[in-house]
Order: C-alpha cells, then sequence, then structure tokens
DNA sequence: ACCCAGGTGGCCC
DNA sequence: GGGCCACATGGG
C-alpha cells in the first residue's frame, strides 16, 4: 500500500529534490540545513546558508570559533535567529566535545545510538535527528513532519498522530532504502503543502482522478 | 491584515 | 501523557 502511493505521487510530483546525495563537504550544510529550517520554509533557510557560506563558516572549526553575534546577523532572515544560533552551537560543541570535530566519528555507530546522541542536544528532536540521519548520513530511517499525519490521515493509511507509531508503521512496510526515504518523505511534504493544509484543498488534488488509492480518497469526508 | 513554514524545549497540570 | 507558550523572518 504505501509502496503504490510512493509511486503515484512520484509519479504526479516528479522528484523533489531535497538535499540530494550532496557529497561529503555538503554534509555539515545539511545540518546545518535541517537546525535552520526548522518551523521555516526553505527559502529563507536557504538565505541564511549563503550568507554562512560567504563567510566560509559551513567548517567545524569556523563555526566553532564564531562568536554569536555574528551567528545571528548571518542567519537572521532564517527566522528564531538567537534561538538558532544557540541550537547550532549546542551541536558543534557536541561534536568537538564527543567527537573530536569529526562527523564521520559521529556518523560511524549504529543508527539508534547515533540517533540518541543527535536527541541529546538541545534543540535537535526527533524529526531534526531523523533528517540529519537521513540526509546527512545517509542511513535508512523515516522521517515524520507535521504533514505527514495530516496526509496519511487524510489519504485512510492511519489515524495515527504519535512520532514513533507514524515512524513504525513506514518502517514496518517499506523496504529500508535511503533514496526511498528520501524522496517518500519529501513528496509527502511536496502534497501537503499543495493539498493538505491547515486550509484544506484536498478536493482540488488531481490525484482523486488520477491516482490508485483513489478510492479511498474520494471516501473521505470533508474536514 | 491575516496565515503559514521541512520544530523544539520549557512549563503546567 | 497532553496542552499551551515563546521563539522571528519572509512569502502568499
Amino acid at each position: 500500500m504505501l509502496q503504490q502511493i510512493y509511486r503515484s505521487l512520484y509519479k504526479f510530483f516528479g522528484p523533489q529534490y531535497w538535499w540530494p546525495t550532496a557529497g561529503s563537504n555538503k554534509t555539515l550544510e545539511i545540518i546545518i540545513g535541517a537546525i535552520l529550517t526548522q518551523q521555516t520554509s526553505w527559502s529563507n533557510a536557504e538565505k541564511a546558508i549563503q550568507n554562512l557560506n560567504r563567510e566560509s563558516l559551513i567548517n567545524p572549526e569556523k563555526l566553532r570559533d564564531a562568536q554569536n553575534e555574528k551567528l545571528e546577523k548571518l542567519i537572521q532572515p532564517s527566522g528564531y535567529y538567537r534561538q538558532k544560533t544557540k541550537k547550532l552551537k549546542n551541536f558543534i560543541n557536541f561534536l568537538w566535545e564527543k567527537h573530536n570535530g569529526k562527523l564521520e566519528r559521529l556518523f560511524d555507530q549504529p543508527i539508534h545510538e547515533l540517533r540518541e546522541d543527535l536527541l541529546s542536544v538541545n534543540g535537535i528532536g526527533k524529526e531534526t535527528a531523523d533528517s540529519i540521519i537521513l540526509y546527512a548520513a545517509e542511513k535508512p530511517i523515516f522521517v515524520i513532519d507535521a504533514y505527514t499525519a495530516r496526509s496519511m490521515n487524510r489519504i485512510g493509511i492511519t489515524q495515527e498522530k504519535e512520532y514513533g507509531k507514524l515512524q513504525e508503521i513506514f518502517h514496518n512496510n517499506l523496504p529500508h532504502d535511503v533514496g526511498l526515504f528520501n524522496e517518500f518523505h519529501a513528496l509527502i511534504v511536496r502534497l501537503g503543502k499543495d493539498y493538505c493544509r491547515k486550509k484544506p484543498r484536498w478536493n482540488q488534488c488531481p490525484l482523486n482522478t488520477r491516482c490508485d488509492y483513489a478510492s479511498s480518497i474520494n471516501n473521505l469526508p470533508d474536514k
């Protein structure tokens, strides 16, 4: 069922190009992006990342040594900039104190331990931790976000809202493939953005007529 | 003038 | 365990 939905979404929306296989030197940038995009549009996070790149701060030593005031100014476009400066510093200090500033060392552990490690950083919650594991460390874990519950609920897969339970459903019903998890999560976000916001436009969703799961969608009441 | 975005932690009960 | 709140900018 989930694979079928994935196929339908991919066929309709096409690839979403989320942090696509960025390569080793982009790894830290992905982590920073995951923090900066918290509750913020990607376009705003991107502006902040460009500012950091312009100052060559996307580098473990430089980021560690940068003054908070300087970071705050550079990442201002991403919103919550004082909070996020602290979060970036929390992560980079953790990386130096626990892994000698080496991302390879952080990532060189089983998924579960890596996740616990990331969650120990104040400012990194479940979604950000899982995003880092999937998109930066490129290990298979399914990222859940606000759209996932809404979309799955609306499609009729599950009423579940809890992060861990939702994640289990994906883990238990899909091959654990980094590329699949990467694209599927991005497609769910795309579906949510276009048709499943708080003010729903689900009735306008073209998938109603094109999707394999059309019947389950058409029978849903308006929310 | 709203509403919202690829959340999180702290507090309260 | 859940419900509320602060955090902040830019785009529709």
